[in-house]
DNA sequence: TGCAAAGCGGACCCATGGTCCGTATTCTTG
DNA sequence: CAAGAATACGGACCATGGGTCCGCTTTGCA
C-alpha cells in the first residue's frame, strides 16, 4: 500500500489502548463510569494518544465494536452457516436476529456504550444502517410481507443493547430463554395469520 | 391541611420553569443542548431554584412528561374509549400503542429527552414500568400468547423515541403512515398462526 | 549519524450538572 | 401590624469529563 504505515510505537498503543478498554468496558457495570482518562491510564498512556489514535470516544467504541464483530459480518456476507445469502429468508431472518442478539449478549457492556452512547442516537450510525438494510432485503424476498422498512426497524428494537442489559443483566432472564423468547416472537411477526396466508403470493 | 403547601413564590417559578422548559424543549432539535442553565434564564430563575424545585434534571423531565401525559392515563385507566379497561385485549393493545406512538410523535423532544436522557436506559424509568407492566397484562389475556413479557417490551420497542424521531423527522415518515405501519405490525405479532403454529422450531 | 516527521503525554481548557450560603420573601402568630 | 421563623432565592462556585495544545521524544529514512 501507498499510504505510510503507522510508526510501529503508534500500532503498539493503538492495540494496548483497545485491549485496556475491552476491560475496562468488561469491568464496569455502565459504560458511563469508564471515563476516557481511565482508558489512557490502564494503557498506560497519555490523553493525547488516545485521542489522536481514535478521534473521540465514539470512534473508540467505534474500532473496538469492528474488531469484535468482524466474524460475524464474514459469515453474514459470505458464509454458508444460516447467515449467508444461501439461506432462504424465512430462515435467514430469524438467524440474523439471532446473531444480532447473541453479540449483545456477548458483548453486553460494549454493544451498551456503543449504542446509547451519548449525543446521537442508535439510528445515525453506519452500523445500523448496514444491519437495517440487509434485515429490510431479506424481509422484502418473503412473500406477503409488506412494510419490510419500518418491520426491519421494530425487530432490531426487540434486540436492542439496552433492553438486552436489562433482561439478561437486572432480570436475570438465561440467555437460552432470551434466545427462544425472540425467536417465538421473529416466527410469529414473519407467520402471518391462518386466514389469509393461503391468497397471499 | 397537614403538610403545608408550598409558598407562592416557590409555586409561581415552579410553573415558570416548566413553561420554560417545555418551549425550549420544544425549539431544539436535540435535547442534549437545552442546559439546565438555559431553562433556568428563560424562566427568569436562579439555578438553585430550578434545581431545589424538580431535584435534577431527570426530576424536570418527569415533571414535565406527568403533565403532558396525564390525560392518556386517564384514558386508560377509567375512560371508555379504546384504551379503557373494557375494550376487549385484542383490540386494546393496538390501542394502547398507537397512544403510545402519537403521545412520542406530539412530544419528540420531550419523549427523546425522556428516554434517552444520559445516564440510566429507559427500562429503570418507573413509567416504563407501567406502561410494560400494564400491556403484559393485557397480552396475558390474549389466548395462544404466550411470553408476554418479553412480547411486552419488544412491542413497545418498536416506539421507541429514537426510532420515532429518526422516522418522522429525519426519514420524514408521515404521521399516519407510522401509524398505519406500527398497526399492521402489531397486528401481525398478535394474530399467530393455525393451531399446528408451523413446523418451525 | 543526523535530522525531519511522526508521535507522545499530561497540563490545560471549557461546558455542564449540581451545590452552597448569604440575602430576600413569605407566612405565622400575638 | 410587627417581628421572627421558616422557606425560598440566585448566582458564585465546584467537580467531572471530553477534548485540545504544544514542547519534548522517538522513529525511521538517507
Amino acid at each position: 500500500m501507498p499510504e505510510h504505515r503507522s510508526r510501529k510505537d503508534a500500532a503498539r498503543n493503538r492495540e494496548a489502548v483497545l485491549e485496556a478498554a475491552d476491560t475496562l468496558f468488561a469491568r464496569h457495570e455502565s459504560p458511563e463510569d469508564v471515563t476516557m482518562a481511565d482508558v489512557a491510564a490502564a494503557a498506560g498512556v497519555g490523553k493525547g494518544t488516545l485521542f489522536r489514535a481514535f478521534g473521540d470516544r465514539a470512534g473508540l467504541l467505534r474500532a473496538l465494536y469492528e474488531g469484535r464483530f468482524e466474524p460475524i459480518r464474514e459469515a453474514v456476507e459470505a458464509g454458508t452457516s444460516p447467515l449467508g445469502p444461501a439461506t432462504p429468508p424465512q430462515d435467514r431472518v430469524p438467524a440474523l436476529l439471532d446473531a444480532v442478539l447473541c453479540f449483545k449478549l456477548d458483548n453486553r457492556r460494549l454493544a451498551l456504550a456503543l449504542e446509547e452512547g451519548g449525543s446521537s442516537s442508535p439510528y445515525g450510525a453506519e452500523h445500523y444502517e448496514r444491519w437495517h438494510g440487509l434485515l429490510r432485503d431479506v424481509l422484502e424476498q418473503i412473500p406477503g410481507l409488506t412494510d419490510s422498512d419500518f418491520t426491519a426497524h421494530a425487530l432490531l428494537a426487540a434486540t436492542r443493547a439496552d433492553l438486552v442489559e436489562h433482561l439478561a443483566g437486572e432480570k436475570r432472564v438465561p440467555r437460552e430463554r432470551m434466545r427462544a423468547q425472540l425467536a417465538t416472537y421473529v416466527a410469529r411477526v414473519l407467520a402471518f395469520g391462518p386466514p389469509q396466508s393461503i391468497d397471499r403470493r
